[in-house]
DNA sequence: ATCCCTTTTTGACTTTAGTCAATGGATTTG
DNA sequence: CAAATCCATTGACTAAAGTCAAAAAGGGAT
């Protein structure tokens, strides 16, 4: 189990000894995905929280044969930290691999108990929800005050793993616009 | 001092004896704001809470010009529970009183420590900060999947408080559209 | 390399929202 | 009461994205 990446990214946020990390890690266990399988499907398996060890993975919602993402997780990404209270009521949520993925999973309540042990872990848990809100509030703006030229070029500009790692026309269901119309905006730009 | 709105509010969510409300109410203190005049402005004063005991308010960030309406706190809402982590970030920030209002208001620091003090409280803060994530998701969901005219239909149908008393050309901010697109909405609907 | 399948691009056309300017209503102010 | 102001509506036109269909470009697998 590689466990280099996690350690790093939660150090980025907490100090974290390596003991405390054994016995963190030890509560993980590796889970791999093939290509279009399923980490969440109509809001089941919410109840976990997850590290994206390698790969890429998107969020969508199905409405009427129409596929709406609303996110797209990448390799050292967390997913389910905040995203599961939501997630529970959503029935049409689902998480899917877009290549192949390896992520560390861990059960939602063994998280709650082990923050209740440790006042690092609680702090993490804090600072991702908050990270998290934040995060949703700017999409919000962009997604209000943009134009579909504007959020791609914003995407290209802050997020360019994910073009370079996702077919252009889950790019398009991310914006809110057509495959068609994409193809024009990068065209004209 | 009118207590018995937030009481209630409060009580929808944690059980609550009258004598810890009491001490709790104690802590507040009554603002009357002016139609037009500001709650936050530029990021500022965004250390506090608030809750609105009457009136209604709207929050919107400027941008060459244009303003663009990320919410409307009608009378039972609570501000800046959770909004106020991302709110210190964002130097355009504003929350405008779009009638005379009248606010209850307590330090967020204050609010921290009592927290600290409450169990229930607790409970309080993190029930409102997962129901403001839901709350946002959700909208930025039918920002991206709903067309304007379906998403003023979900208004009509869901907030329809905020259709009654609030300017239409707010509303089309809100929307994401013009205030003449918003009219021709209602003509055909 | 060839074939098959998926994805992207292009073209012609339709639909929808934006723009600008004018009108009409309602409310306030002198 | 009239004038002024603010807001909502309407009309004519422009700009932008959606739709549908076809062609072109990649990417594996054999």
């Amino acid at each position: 189990m590689q466990l280099d990446l996690i350690k790093k990214e939660l150090r980025k946020v907490i100090s974290l000894d390596d003991e405390m990390f054994q016995d963190f890690s030890k509560l993980f266990r590796t889970i791999r995905l093939e290509k279009g399988e399923f980490w969440i499907k109509d809001g089941r398996r919410s109840n976990y929280i997850g590290f994206v060890n390698g790969g890429i993975l998107r969020q969508y919602v199905q409405q009427e044969g129409e596929e709406f993402i609303q996110n797209f997780y990448v390799t050292g990404d967390f997913m389910g930290l905040s995203a599961s209270p939501a997630a529970e009521r959503n029935k049409t949520l689902r998480i899917q691999a877009i290549e192949v993925c390896e992520l560390l999973v861990m059960p939602y309540e063994r998280l709650q108990c082990l923050i209740g042990f440790s006042r690092n872990l609680e702090q993490f848990s804090s600072h991702w929800q908050a990270q998290k809100y934040t995060e949703l509030d700017q999409m919000y703006f962009r997604l209000l005050a943009y134009t579909p030229e504007q959020r791609y070029k914003w995407l290209l500009a802050h997020k360019p793993e994910i073009i370079n790692q996702v077919p252009q026309y889950y790019i398009a269901q991310y914006l809110g616009i057509k495959p068609e119309t994409l193809s024009r905006i990068k065209k004209r730009a």
